[in-house]
DNA sequence: GTCTATAATCAGATAGAC
DNA sequence: GTCTATCTGATTATAGAC
């Protein structure tokens, strides 16, 4: 384990309280808890719970916004393209589960400046995999049912992994990117 | 319409904005507000802010549990079942798309007793989609996947439809449910 | 880097008038 | 059924000692 930062260290465990409870629902004082000091002591490491609110978010959107926009510009087929979008929202899972949680759900507890900037870089996202949904049925790699369906399902699947993954620690992440793409491409019957 | 009690009124209006900004950001102050009223007056119809939460959460996870039970003891197959889990989530999903927010969202904020109830609730909900997907596998009449894979994937688009489905409204019930019953059995390749 | 003490504000809820 | 006024405790954040 490489030494982490005391401000890492302190968004880490927030990761895990705003998983449990919502951004709004814990304290300063649960999250110093969580850390075994006190909440002013909190004060010296950020600069405020918003702060670490964003950090969260914000990091994790743009880890996403890179991966599809690589996954969007290269010259695969659309089904390479959809299985590469499942593979980077396991790695993502794998790697911060928690996180993911604030980004799912308290994203819309970010201020101003940061909301906008969240909201359009998952606008972004939305229309690449959109846009690659499209192409895919025009030639004729994708069946023709409606587009929004099959983005919403998919997506909303990919989005919940870090509910679900977490709590079965059996799956090899090789044999769940297999699974998973098999289940979400080809269906279960 | 028909005229709806006063109670049920602020719940309505709870569920909206619980939807927005999750239950513990949402002040009393701000459901009196929604309501054209003062937060004081809100107490003259219910007794907490946690009933309303209990109501909004218990009602449809009783809507849940009594469909899912009438199709798990049915005689029907595997694929009929699944078509009609489709169906039980599409049907309560318009009837009620904002009180599903919390249902998904604010559940782990019921006090003692009800949170009990709610998660003996989703559990057993759980337990009969994974009976009849497996017994599915073993007839084969669904694809021997992994049987969480399979339960997770489907679920969770089917959990995620309150977000989705409000957005546009140009999908007739009916197109969706034929629509979603292909995407998510027969898979989008 | 952590502490104690405290400021300023806001939360859920109640009492009692109209 | 709604109001004003208010209680009690919790909330984020700061100041300054160690």
């Amino acid at each position: 384990m490489k030494p982490e930062s005391r401000k890492q260290e302190i968004i880490n465990a927030a990761s895990v309280l705003f998983k449990e409870k919502g951004y709004s629902a814990v304290t300063m004082r649960d999250l110093a808890r969580a850390m075994g000091i006190k909440a002013a002591s909190l004060y010296n490491h950020i600069q405020s719970k918003q702060e670490i609110l964003s950090t969260i978010i914000i990091d994790l959107a743009e880890e996403f916004t890179t991966g599809m926009d690589q996954i969007a510009t290269s010259e695969e087929t659309t089904i390479q393209k959809l299985e590469n979008i499942i593979a980077l929202h396991i790695d993502v899972t794998l790697r911060n589960a928690d996180g993911l949680a604030s980004l799912n759900n308290d994203w819309m507890h970010l201020e101003e400046k940061n909301l906008q900037y969240f909201e359009k870089m998952r606008h972004e996202y939305e229309e690449n995999f959109s846009d690659i949904i499209r192409k895919g049925v025009k030639e004729k790699e994708i069946k023709p049912y409606n587009i929004d369906i099959m983005v919403f399902s998919t997506l909303s699947t990919l989005r919940t992994l870090y509910l679900w993954y977490p709590k079965q620690g059996t799956i090899d992440a090789e044999i769940l990117k297999k699974d998973m793409i098999s289940v979400l491409l080809k269906g279960v019957i």
